[in-house]
DNA sequence: AAATAAGCGAGACGGTACGTCGAGTCTTCAA
DNA sequence: TTGAAGACTCGACGTACCGTCTCGCTTATTT
């Protein structure tokens, strides 16, 4: 058991950090974000960022995104429904105003460094691919659904489509678009 | 007839800049990427690249994008045909190692700077919107599809899904990919 | 003998280059001169400046200097007459808006190139001296003096000194500077 | 009493960049020194540099005139044996390799602000005077001065002189140079 | 008249240095 | 050991001039 030796982390500067960096990401956007501001803004020394997070990329995924998956897995009692529901979080989630500032300069830097390629794998696409995959199991057992199911590519199109939308069109988004986009790609995939 | 007052610009200076960049993007990656090294690589100064693009997205994008729309509209006799073409096209064209390199760093740029952003919509969706439209039409004329057809909703998934596969997941793009992704889309909008 | 051959040179090209180094170096002082906009000032290429002079300080020696030896040699009778009407002489040239601007960085631009810094002796210092040694020789004429003058030293002075006060003190001139510094400097030598 | 915050300045990086503007100085001359290349060669980035000093003339000045009023007011018994001792201080300030490469460009960019201009007055011209007028006043209880001198302008006359000779003249300094420019000046203002 | 040749304004060209900014690390004192 | 402050090296930024060059055009002399 490793006791803390020296004196403790203050969790208000771990909070003042987060933010702060939330913060600016909105007022100056990803880009333009600079640790140092965030350590001014917060009232804190860089080194104390630097302790906690290995760079920007880090802090900010931990800023912007913290309820990833608090949401609870949907059961409505029909694959669209549940569907829904799903697009509809993805869409909650990413159009708030820190992570559509954030998400394309955020993906960009994860992209563009293997070790954080592979954390968009674990932290974001596993976790959605086993949700999936139950909505899916539970789906077939209820017979609306034949076995082989190309989870990958759904998993493609959910999230890219979103990002797509909300990152880089930029637009608002539309009242319905979780119920046509959940419609569009179960429909896709029950008519075989 | 205004002509051309002062000494005219280079073509060789042109293509050894946008050559240089191309180089540099796939060794380096678009974030490392800096104007400077690709002036030196190219033997040239870096006014020559100012003179002639704003900053660095503009050029990455020229320098990456050259053929968007050199390729023809297809026309197999089928909808599902037609799109699997399209699709496939966004694939080469996405997975290209220089495109790979850039994509996700650009698309963070220009999705930052309202300017730019406004580009996507203009140079790249908005011909494909056309183009998608067309094939459409033709399918509503072969009987192969109602008439109230989500050309924004398809075109994000199609854009998105092949951008979020290629760009963020970074695995290689596996063999049906295209058939598979066409196949469910099409699919989607038959069916309702 | 060498006629000219092609287009020859517009006199009032020279003319308008002269005019606008002279407008600028009064403007911009002598540091922020910049040979582009001279030209663009005179509504000139800035070939046409490089083909008439090899560079600023030639051009700016050329536009602010040029009446240098214009004077005739004074005679009034006495030696410290002549002296005070040659060290007003001085002042007056040195004193004027664009020579007090542009002297200290002419002054350093000559005295960094070897090949420049003789022409301070040349143009400047060898005629100067010519003029001190006839002045010196008719007082020696007149008993005024004995024959062994510091020629060099004294040229020194009188240079030095109004060079000092105007270019680098930057003091308004006071009245009777001219006739305090010439009493000076011939008391001193007189009494030997 | 403020204590200092933070990191305190390194007196080593401090000395370090002093000394290589003293050698570069003397490579390459005042116009071509380059703070970049000062920070290279004292192995250090341009902020240590520019965190210390607005600008190159402030550095070269602090680099090159470190002892300036160092030396103890002379006090040999004869007023023109305290000026020669002067002047030749002057002299030998001025000659060294250094000085020599600096002074021309130093003056001219000192000259140019009027910033720096009240410097020269300030650090150079004030102290230099009120030893000068030390001097006269200890001559003139001696007996070998009358009391209505003109310290300016003897003032003008021996820097003038001294740096005309030095800086811009660019010849070696003759043996006597420092004696007969004491004598002629002292002659002159005692014989009234 | 035609050929030749230099001058000319405009502006592109390869360089070099500028002064600023951010990155990530290090060093001080205090808690 | 944490923490705020700020100095440290490094590297890129976008700008400004340098002195040269390459255009189309003009203005002279020579053939």
């Amino acid at each position: 058991m490793t006791s803390a030796l020296g004196r403790p982390r203050d969790a208000r500067t771990h909070t003042a950090i987060l933010a702060a960096t939330v913060e600016l990401v909105v007022e100056t956007g990803y880009g333009s974000l600079a640790i140092g501001n965030i350590a001014t803004r917060a009232g804190v020394g860089k080194d104390a960022i630097y302790r906690r997070w290995p760079g920007k990329p880090e802090l900010v995924y931990e800023a912007v995104f913290t309820s990833v998956d608090a949401s609870p897995i949907p059961d409505t009692g029909t694959l669209i429904g549940d569907v829904t529901v799903l697009v509809a979080g993805l869409l909650d989630e990413f159009a708030a105003p820190a992570a559509a500032a954030a998400l394309p300069g955020l993906l960009a830097d994860f992209a563009a460094q293997p070790a954080l390629r592979a954390r968009i794998r674990e932290d974001f696409l596993a976790p959605a691919k086993s949700r999936l995959i139950e909505l899916f199991d539970r789906a077939a057992a209820r017979g609306e659904l034949s076995t082989d199911i190309p989870v990958d590519l759904i998993l493609d199109s959910l999230a890219g489509t979103v990002l797509f939308h909300v990152g880089l069109v930029g637009a608002p988004v539309p009242p319905g678009l979780a119920d046509r986009l959940a419609e569009m790609i179960v429909l896709g995939i029950q008519t075989r």
